[in-house]
DNA sequence: AAACATATTAGACAAGTGTATAATATAAAA
DNA sequence: TTTTATATTATACACTTGTCTAATATGTTT
């Protein structure tokens, strides 16, 4: 959990799908449904996607007779936690206080998100 | 303010030099002291983050003699603050609380961050 | 003015990313 | 069992990013 392969846009765009789905594995129609034709890709496209991200390591696939099943093996949480981490690291020292600071200095509607915070806090430690 | 041309590792650290040093402008020696040297990069290696960041509109320089002089002009806070909103919303369906979540959802050393986080909301708004 | 030192420029190149066309399997229909 | 339809594979290609070597300028010494 700590080699945080960060995944390029739309192989992650890929990922999220494949997290997305109820189901698996799932087929490449069923994610050319949901992400592929939002972006305005073409099959081969997405395959390209998906044959890098079993390179790796992310997911793994089968070959069922004609088509190809694919399987999420990473987890969610985990990569959005490792990136996260990550970003604060490296765009405000690796202190979450110092984001919010950058992002709500300006006083300006931090109100609501920021109740949120308050609430999640104080509710949940 | 809204188009986020989100800049590549090497030029944002280029950027961070450029935007830490007290005087401005600054020439290459210094740049390398502070960043370069740092990365292992050659003298040619900068240059080229210099470039491609004046290419993008980051900065300008001035020739002086043998050397030149380089300008910051994005605006760091702004940067960085786009950056975030960005990620959030990217990685965290723009929910600074899902993001917090995520983060400290196993509740293991989040005290020390998130005591911050409170006393940050309390005292600032 | 020649020679030297050194900063910058030009250009190159490999790897990674986004994207697609053409070729090849393979199941289904005729 | 041909033909047809469609999914997958094999490639390819342009751009971006990280990095550098060789060439060129220009200031400083001699």
């Amino acid at each position: 959990m700590d080699n945080i392969r960060k995944l390029p846009d739309a192989e992650f765009d890929v990922m999220v799908a494949l997290w997305n789905c109820k189901v698996s594995p799932v087929n490449t129609a069923y994610l050319m449904e949901n992400v592929g034709k939002h972006k305005g890709w073409k099959a081969p496209t997405l395959i390209s996607f998906l044959t890098r991200l079993e390179e790796k390591g992310f997911i793994h696939s089968e070959k069922n007779g004609k088509e190809r099943q694919y399987y999420a093996d990473a987890v969610k949480d985990e990569y959005i936690k490792c990136v996260t981490l990550d970003f604060i690291e490296r765009y405000h020292c690796g202190s979450l206080v110092k984001m919010i600071d950058t992002l709500y200095s300006d006083k300006e509607n931090s109100s609501d998100e920021l109740d949120e915070v308050k609430k999640w806090i104080q509710q949940s430690y």
